[in-house]
DNA sequence: CTGAAAGCGCTTACAG
DNA sequence: CTGAAAGCGCTTACAG
């Protein structure tokens, strides 16, 4: 049992033992340096001897020396870290991307500062002064609801990356994926599996993605000689609800569909979910693809059919177009081409259902 | 088009301007007071008069002052910072503990500093060392795999708060979930729908959680008069696909089954997988129910019925535990209870299958 | 190539 | 109640 009467543990600055106990002055008192060389050998910032730059090394291993990043971004002016803001910590869309940040920020000595943006405009504003305040490195915004101009702003004073957008701007590098294309992709699918009444659930059309996404279906329809029929796009806002709701209202409003195109994969859960209250099975009755293939989306029942958002890889080319910022480089970088994951929600139109039309 | 031969912005030591520009000592010059007195007031830390204070406040407010944390975290030695070691930033399971600990941590002024420790004892000691180089002000550990003894002597050093174990030490709390009893309730359920042959598919036995799970699920069995029947346990490691591997040897192996109970909720997604590959209707034909209530278990379809994790709580919880540690108090939190979430993937057995026992 | 020195922006004993 | 001063652990012009 543990002694109660002992006193609260209290932080005592002078008898730290663990991580970062030892101080730069004390391994230049061991090497026999001086501490501003110990400092440029560790930053690798300038030449120095081979006899002092082994002595130091050792004097590091033996006593187990680590920086301390707090003292280093006080005189330095550098943290080694990045903020990142995001919407939600637990989005299971942007998830992939804070995993691919944190991934190449690791290797590179630079430690992720995540914070939430809540889908808000204003809070994302105060999580870019908390980072700020923070003295992060850099920040990069996961999409976001900033504006534009907010952003170049910000770029004036510290690397920023942004994604979801098309912008351009000094200290600032934008990496989008496109929408379109991975719209137009999974439309034409659809199109080429021989279905004609095809619906589509809109996401947020607020967003770029929202739009670009809706453009990209529109663009496949006309393309394929079948027009835009209104009456087979449902309005949602990329959550499950939105999905399940878009398809209750288009069965009730009676108008014919063999297909349904769900801006992303979780509205199409909840379409799903819906299609399955009105008996309605899937692929059988009604082909259903969805957008950004959620980890979630391989193990649905049926396995989704959906467009390939690489998240994962988005998380690291925005890492390393920081990074790259960050070292004073333009980076060039680029998301890979959207791509369709066949799996088994989609198949031809059934025959019955199509003899009705 | 950006001027391309405008030489890299770098950084500038002495010109910013936003978040940070204003000192500490220039609110001290504008206010008539001294650093110290600033200082003091910022952190209530001493009685001080009224006209002083209130110049300083308006000081603080028409300069915009806001502290900088890495100056206070040197000097200080408090950081206000709170390290997170997760397995998976992007988790579907930890997501919601997260942003919990997030919720709270944040209007105290603490911002959390998320590391992942990649399922991995080692990684995570590595992330450890990462945290305390940063120098947090606490630690939470969600699970993780850590031993014991090293988590009681990190305690030590800096408060620490664990979840997923039972243990006491002190600067260390542990917050531990009814995982035995959640899985009885589960288990219970199905018992008192009418079910006899139900089949477990166990989690990761190294953990707690999984070994709990297990025997909740068992004495339920037994409490039952069924008692214990191996044909009917399959193994399984948490993953999706474990889950729909479980359930595919499960059919091969002939043991009767007309309900499943899965030790998570992933698992339970490949389980229905697996079901609706072998033409098994849930929950026509087999009962499933999961256990911790993912965020998407409830647009499954049929949605899930599952034993509600409260992973939110679990991160507010968490984070108000360190905060206490930090205060000098003993927290004395404690997790709800255990609760099923019913909804529509259990039912009575058919009455054919039934009749086939 | 390498030191001594100043400074990053705060906090906190130490004295009044 | 409040200042002056030292110090937190580094980095970086400034001089050799």
């Amino acid at each position: 049992m543990p002694d109660k009467t002992k006193p609260a543990r209290k932080s005592r600055r002078h008898t730290e033992t663990a991580a970062g106990s030892v101080t730069l002055q004390q391994v230049a008192d061991a090497a026999g340096v001086s501490a501003a060389t110990v400092s440029r050998i560790l930053n690798g910032t300038a030449t120095v001897s081979e006899d002092k730059r082994s002595a130091v090394d050792q004097a590091v291993a033996r006593l187990g020396f680590v920086p301390n990043p707090v003292a280093r971004g006080l005189a330095g002016g550098r943290t080694l870290s990045i903020g990142v803001v995001t919407q939600a910590i637990d989005s299971p869309f942007y998830g992939g991307a804070l995993r691919g940040i944190e991934d190449t920020l690791s290797p590179a000595g630079y430690s992720p500062l995540f914070v939430s943006g809540q889908w808000s405009a204003s809070h994302e504003a105060h999580c870019i002064e908390t980072l700020r305040a923070r003295r992060v490195d850099g920040i990069i915004v996961l999409t976001g609801r900033l504006s534009d101009a907010a952003l170049v702003a910000h770029a004036q004073e510290l690397p920023i990356v942004v994604t979801g957008r098309q912008l351009r701007a000094p200290g600032l590098y934008a990496l989008d994926f496109d929408n379109y294309e991975g719209a137009r992709l999974a439309t034409h699918h659809l199109l080429s599996l021989g279905h004609r009444y095809i619906a589509f659930i809109a996401g947020d059309l607020r967003h770029p993605d929202g739009q670009e996404r809706l453009r990209g279906y529109r663009a496949a329809m006309e393309a394929a000689g079948l027009g835009f029929n209104e009456a087979l796009v449902m309005p949602g806002n990329f959550t499950e609800a939105s999905g399940l709701m878009a398809v209750e209202r288009l069965i009730d409003s009676r108008e014919p569909f063999t297909a349904i195109f769900a801006s992303n994969d979780q509205m199409a859960f909840g379409a799903r979910l819906a299609l399955h209250r009105r008996r309605l099975r899937v692929p059988d009755d009604v082909s259903l693809v969805g957008f950004d293939d959620l980890a979630s989306s391989v193990y649905c029942s049926p396995p989704l059919t959906t467009v390939h958002h690489p998240v994962h890889e988005l998380g690291q080319l925005a890492a390393s177009a920081v990074l790259q910022l960050l070292a004073g480089q333009q980076p060039t970088l680029a998301l890979p081409v959207p791509r369709l994951m066949l799996r088994e929600s989609a198949r031809e139109p059934a025959a019955t259902l199509a003899a009705a039309r």
